[in-house]
DNA sequence: GCTGATTGACTACAGCCGTAATCGGTGCGA
DNA sequence: TCGCACCGATTACGGCTGTAGTCAATCAGC
């Protein structure tokens, strides 16, 4: 579970997300998939690309005259980095807060509960 | 649930959990309540406390020569954006895996199981 | 009344973020 | 071979953030 050293903007986010999806990329490639959530330039999102690599979180490997980018980081571990985050920021570290917050919100369909209590019957084992 | 316009940065939740945590209170009161989290000078604090004001996040009353500073917005109203955003920002609005990702991190603990359980008990009545 | 401590307001400033324009090199088509 | 399109690199720039210093008013004590 690699340690994710530096951040990831939000901005920056949208083209991981593109990467995740596929990989590697080069970077108009990655623009013209980011251009499906976001209405950016070329431009913005090569400068994402290289605030990534600066970062370290993405690596890119020369193709010819272009490069073609692929993430560093696994989605897995950063969206467990987050989660681990937000829960120790705002719950103190309890998951099961989280839950009922949600819960109390009405954001769980049946089909979440059912899930839930799936995962619970699996870690019980 | 009031809606939060502008968005509450890392340095300035902490003050708000100082807010949060007891209220009203004066700048000084904060800033020593805060020194427990974080070594932060007395002005750090007053400035935070002016861009929360500045974004409608607490509000002051005046009494005598000090302030008395007051959330706005309530803990909850808060968590449940945070955890609402991050749901849907990294799971695509879905709580279900955001558990089996806190369970496959062994974040989970036998007291967190019981009382997940307990929940989804609840929950289907 | 004058002085020192306290308080909020204003100012500072570097770093990150969002968004992009421009520049310099280079391969490709005419 | 000459220019153009395309690429990555560099630069730009206003806003937000973290972290504080300084200033002007004011209250409390001598």
């Amino acid at each position: 579970m690699a340690d994710i050293g530096d951040k990831i903007s939000e901005a920056e986010l949208v083209v991981m997300e593109a990467l995740w999806e596929q990989s590697p990329q080069t970077a108009t490639d990655v623009a013209d998939r980011v251009a499906a959530a976001r209405d950016w330039s070329v431009q913005t999102v090569k400068t994402l690309l290289s605030r990534l690599m600066a970062k370290d979180i993405i690596a890119a490997d020369q193709d010819g005259r272009r490069f073609l980018y692929r993430p560093l980081v696994a989605r897995d571990d950063y969206v467990a980095g987050e989660s681990g985050r937000l829960v120790n920021r705002l719950f103190g570290g309890r998951i099961s807060p989280l839950v009922a917050q949600l819960a109390s919100q009405d954001q769980l369909t049946a089909e979440d509960i059912a899930e839930l209590e799936d995962i619970l019957k699996g870690l019980k084992s």
